[in-house]
DNA sequence: CAATTAAATGAACGTTCGTTTATTTTATCG
DNA sequence: CGATAAAATAAACGAACGTTCATTTAATTG
């Protein structure tokens, strides 16, 4: 055996990637051996290595592709002209949105920061600071122009992320609460945090 | 070489959990070889067999006694006959207190909870449930005698230990803010979770 | 104080790990 | 359409893994 009929390199990258992506946020990156990895893919160990230099490559690339999607997504959802509150509103949507719909690249990257090396990890801690100051812009906004009764951006910010961030563990398609209704729930629960006047 | 002079089971014992506990903390349980927690202990991989009959056993032990510590630590802490505003309030002064002080345990038996298997998983997450039902009785109690505003008690305990347990990712004793300053303040952002009346 | 038990060593066990290599088959392209 | 590159297999590499074992030494106990 070799190569197989109808083969594609982007095409078993993709697959690659995937199963990789559900086996680290099952297991854990240590705990998942590529021969797991290239089972799930319907592939034998070595093949990986036409795709990705190393495991940790691999891993890097999950973390770096999310992070960049993660940032241009929300570049394309903000809305700059918004006064706070809706700015405020609008982020906590994107949020959840973005993350319920890719819970296992959200779990990775908080789990499996420490797993990567060296220049990788500061690489993708970077771009997780970038996307931290984005509502702590808003916080900071919404402070000065009264709009929000703010008691720390600083703490308040990681507490707001912390808070959406939680969500992933927890919640499930089929529970109690729909998706619009979770929103709608840590929309105001955000508010309340940043001291909004006027809400319900 | 054989058993050294003044070794002692019980002392060697805490030494192998000590190091078990921020190796785990620092890599992950499935990154920790057995002959680095040796290491770190100063003893030969083979002599850990001697304490704890397998890798899982010990990490399983470390978390089973970090919950049952955090709940009956907390079953002290605990004033019953508190108002749910300070009720609440002295729960998160426990809850930030007892898990800054802890911050290693607080991570693995969230981090690691899914390294352990069967019925060791099973048990630490029923004494975790445990745990959040009593955040969880607060506001119910809060909600239904009027001091509290909830929107929604489920949601809203979770979202206050995401909260909570976020700090300890960000947080280091030497930062711009002190334990007591960041404990204050998340006593008043849970109020305002909580829609309490009158805090500040 | 002799006998026994506890605590450790150091070497070894079989497995699995990430990765490499030689080889083979398929697709691509001048 | 033949040469070349791409994509896969299968086998092997040395290293590291969790664990066991025979043995040795120190502490405990009758």
């Amino acid at each position: 055996m070799a190569r197989r009929a109808g083969s594609n390199g982007a095409e078993t990258a993709e697959k690659l990637r995937n199963a990789a992506l559900e086996l680290f946020a099952r297991s854990g990156y240590a705990a998942v051996s590529m021969r797991a990895i290239a089972a799930e893919t319907g592939v034998q160990a070595g093949a990986i290595y036409n795709h990705f230099p190393t495991k940790q490559d691999l891993l890097n690339d999950l973390l770096q592709v999310h992070m960049e999607t993660l940032l241009s997504s929300w570049e394309e959802a903000e809305k700059p002209d918004l006064a706070p509150p809706a700015a405020l509103e609008n982020f906590v949507r994107f949020h959840i949105r973005y993350h319920l719909t890719r819970s296992r690249e959200v779990f990775i990257s908080y789990m499996e920061l420490r797993s990567l090396e060296g220049e990788n990890f500061s690489a993708i801690e970077a771009l997780r600071r970038k996307y931290e100051s984005f509502p702590r812009a808003i916080l900071e906004k919404g402070a000065s122009d009264g709009s929000f009764d703010i008691i720390d951006p600083q703490v308040t910010t990681m507490a707001i992320i912390a808070m959406l961030n939680g969500m992933t563990t927890w919640f499930r398609g089929n529970g109690r609460l729909s998706l619009d209704e979770i929103e709608a729930l840590y929309v105001r629960l955000v508010a309340r945090l940043v001291g909004q006047k006027k809400e319900d």
